[in-house]
DNA sequence: GTCTGGCTGTGACATTTGTCTCATCGGCGT
DNA sequence: ACGCCGATGAGACAAATGTCACAGCCAGAC
């Protein structure tokens, strides 16, 4: 990968965004490049304790979520090009806090912990930027927690649909894993989301026919 | 306030623990005091905008929660002596996520956000330690939503049991917002945990009589 | 003392959610 | 063509959870 490449790719990434091409390509140097196909575990909860390091998407769509020991999956997040995981254990040289694998076929880049630690140091704005980043990323998982200690699941699936808007279309049982519930339910859920108007429905396809309606519903628990 | 107390105070926050007792002093001279009462509203979800400051618990204990139009709490966390929070907006300056008030008479700290920046600033070594801080609190909230998602309300109670060993009792209706149910639920769960011998009840008291049984309860989803 | 308010303890019941099963459709490889 | 696999759609049922109602108890207020 050319350097060019890398130093855009540091670019479109909010941690590196504001640095000098200069420092960007020295970076760029520190970067590894790992491929995955469809479906490919990235990494596994507990895994490399120690060894972690900062991933960077590159192209396709990463998965981040728990598993229990039934095998039910709850998403955490899902990350698309420019965005970065496995921050925590980069930060904190603990374990993995939960699985990663591709929902489509990507490439991610990574950065030795090592390497980030000396970043940071030499260069505050880089701290200060990456308290930015870990701020959003709580107040993401402080929606997560609301969503599903206080709201149901048809409140959860429209606001999945809302915040989906624009994204590629994901299948039922997808959207079940990332609100924590089961494929049956985020069907019927759908079709009385349907009923109601609020969307449109042809087999995967989704179309929101009243954003309104949607946000009203999501609101009322 | 004495300038030792500051100092003390400093020195038992994660934040500030590893620094020069000349810096805490300075850095305690920046602090505001503020007194709460029992059940005292100490800010409200969405409130104050850019005027976010640190908050840093003297004594007491504070609670972090998350409150739905029908008036459900879920609980985030709990702070004791020497714990920060409303780390988030003063880190990004947006509005505070969620609500705090005081479960007991509290004496909270504050330091401005400006102040905050500029000592991060200086210090890089504060900023990657505020990382770390960021880091254990992102794994926190993980926890809490593979708690929600993936385990039933006992398990989630002989959770509860096991991390608050040591600490004051709770009353069933504060268990409840914590594991994000409700009380009669918590009750139930008490009483089967107890008849299957993990724990011993005596009105609010809860006795740990077997952990590895509640740990395996915690572990069974 | 009495009264009040908050806590615990319980039972019946409604609602929500999860599970199981099956039918159907369409794409894809052979 | 054929079979296979994953997706959606849907009904019946079971389990978990939430709600309501009420009782008893105890500490503090008066």
């Amino acid at each position: 990968m050319s350097a060019e490449r890398r130093r855009e790719l540091l670019q479109s990434c909010a941690y590196f965004a504001r640095l000098e091409p200069q420092l960007l390509d020295r970076i760029g140097l520190m970067l590894v490049q790992r491929r995955f196909r469809a479906g490919e575990r990235i990494f596994a909860e507990g895994d490399d304790e120690g060894a972690a390091a900062l991933h960077i998407v590159d192209s396709g769509v990463v998965r981040i979520f728990k598993l229990s020991l039934e095998g039910r999956e709850q998403v955490l997040r899902l990350m698309r090009p420019g965005d970065t995981f496995a921050d925590v254990p980069a930060f904190d040289g603990g374990p993995y806090p939960a699985n990663a694998d591709a929902l489509e076929p990507a490439t991610v880049y990574i950065l030795p912990r090592r390497a980030l630690l000396a970043l940071l140091r030499e260069h505050p704005d880089i701290a200060v930027g990456s308290l930015q980043i870990m701020a959003a990323r709580l107040r993401h998982m402080t929606g997560l927690v609301e969503d599903l200690s206080l709201r149901r699941v048809m409140a959860r699936v429209a606001r999945l649909i809302l915040e989906n808007q624009g994204n590629a279309s994901l299948s039922q049982s997808q959207m079940a894993a990332m609100v924590g519930t089961a494929r049956e339910m985020v069907n019927r859920s759908l079709h009385t989301l349907a009923e109601r108007g609020a969307i449109s429905l042809d087999g995967p396809a989704i179309v929101v026919l009243d954003a309104e309606a949607l946000s009203e519903i999501v609101e009322s628990g």
